[in-house]
DNA sequence: AACACTATTCTTAGTAC
DNA sequence: CGTACTAAGAATAGTGT
C-alpha cells in the first residue's frame, strides 16, 4: 500500500505515527463519506482524538474555559474507561449476558485470533531462548575441554 | 476501484446498494482498526448520536480551584486508561513484546478460559433459541391442522 | 507541518457460485 | 446473506522539498 508493506502494530516513531495518522485519517474519512453517499447510510466516523494531543501545551489563561476543557477530558475518559472495562470483562468471558449469538461469534473469533498471536509469540520466544541456551552449552563445553587440557598437562 | 469506476452518488439499485454497503463497510472497519493499532488512537465507527456530557452544564462556582480538581481527575483516569489499553492490546494479542514466556503462558491460559466461557455461553444461547423455535413450529403445526379441519368441514 | 511524487500494496466493482 | 476471483483503480509508505 506504499513503497513497502508495514506490519499492523503500533508505530513507535512519534513523527511517522503522526504522519500516518494524518494520512490514513483522511483516507478513512473520504471512504466513510463515499459510503454514506453511495449507500444512503448514516455512517459516522469518530476519530476520537489522537492520544498525543497537545493538551499539555495548553496555557492556563482562561480558568473558566479550562474547567470546561478538563471536565470534558474527564468525562471522555470516564466513558472510555467504562467501555474498556466492559470490553475487558467480555474478553475474559465474564459478563456475556448482553451479547447475542452474532456478537458472541465475533468475540470467539477475536479470542481465537488473539490466542493464535500469543502462541506464535510464545513460540518465537522459546525458540530464541533455546538458541541462546544452545550457545551457552557450546561455550561451556569449550571452556570445559580447555580446562581439562590444562589439568592434564 | 474495481472492474470499472463508479460515480460517487446514491446507488439506485437496492441490491447493489446493499452489496456495496456490505463490502465497503468491511473495508472501512478494517482500515479503522488498522489506524487505531498503528497510531494508538481511538478510532470508532458510530451510528448513533454523540451524547452531550452533562457536566458541561454544571455551574462553575470556583473556576480556579475546579481546574486543578478536574486536571487531577483527568490525570488519574488517563493513567487508568493507559493501563487498560495496554492490557487490552495484550488481550488482543497485539503488543506482546514486553512479555516473557511465563507471562505469555498466563495470557494464553486466560484466553483459553475466556474462549471456553464464550463458547459455553454461545451454546446456551443457541440451545435457548432452538427451544423457542421448536415451540413456534409446534404451535404453527397445531394452528395449521386446526385450519385444515375447518376447511374440510 | 503540509504538500508532491510514485512504486507498491490494498480495495473493490463486476461476476459467478 | 456469504465467498472467491480478477482486473481496474485507489490508498499509501517512503522520500524529497
Amino acid at each position: 500500500m506504499g513503497r513497502g508493506k508495514i506490519p499492523i502494530r503500533r508505530i513507535e516513531n512519534p513523527t511517522s505515527r503522526q504522519v500516518t495518522f494524518s494520512k490514513r485519517s483522511n483516507g478513512l474519512l473520504k471512504k466513510a463519506k463515499e459510503l454514506a453517499i453511495l449507500c444512503d447510510a448514516e455512517v459516522g466516523l469518530v476519530t476520537e482524538r489522537y492520544n498525543k494531543v497537545k493538551e499539555e501545551c495548553r496555557q492556563l489563561v482562561n480558568p473558566t474555559a479550562d474547567v470546561k476543557f478538563w471536565q470534558g477530558e474527564a468525562a471522555r475518559m470516564r466513558q472510555q474507561l467504562q467501555y474498556l472495562q466492559q470490553s475487558h470483562r467480555q474478553l475474559f468471558g465474564e459478563e456475556l449476558s448482553g451479547l447475542n449469538v452474532k456478537d458472541l461469534q465475533k468475540l470467539e473469533n477475536q479470542l481465537e485470533t488473539s490466542l493464535k498471536n500469543v502462541r506464535i509469540n510464545k513460540g518465537n520466544h522459546i525458540v530464541q531462548e533455546n538458541k541462546e541456551l544452545q550457545k551457552k552449552v557450546t561455550l561451556l563445553h569449550q571452556e570445559k575441554s580447555d580446562l581439562q587440557k590444562k589439568v592434564l598437562t
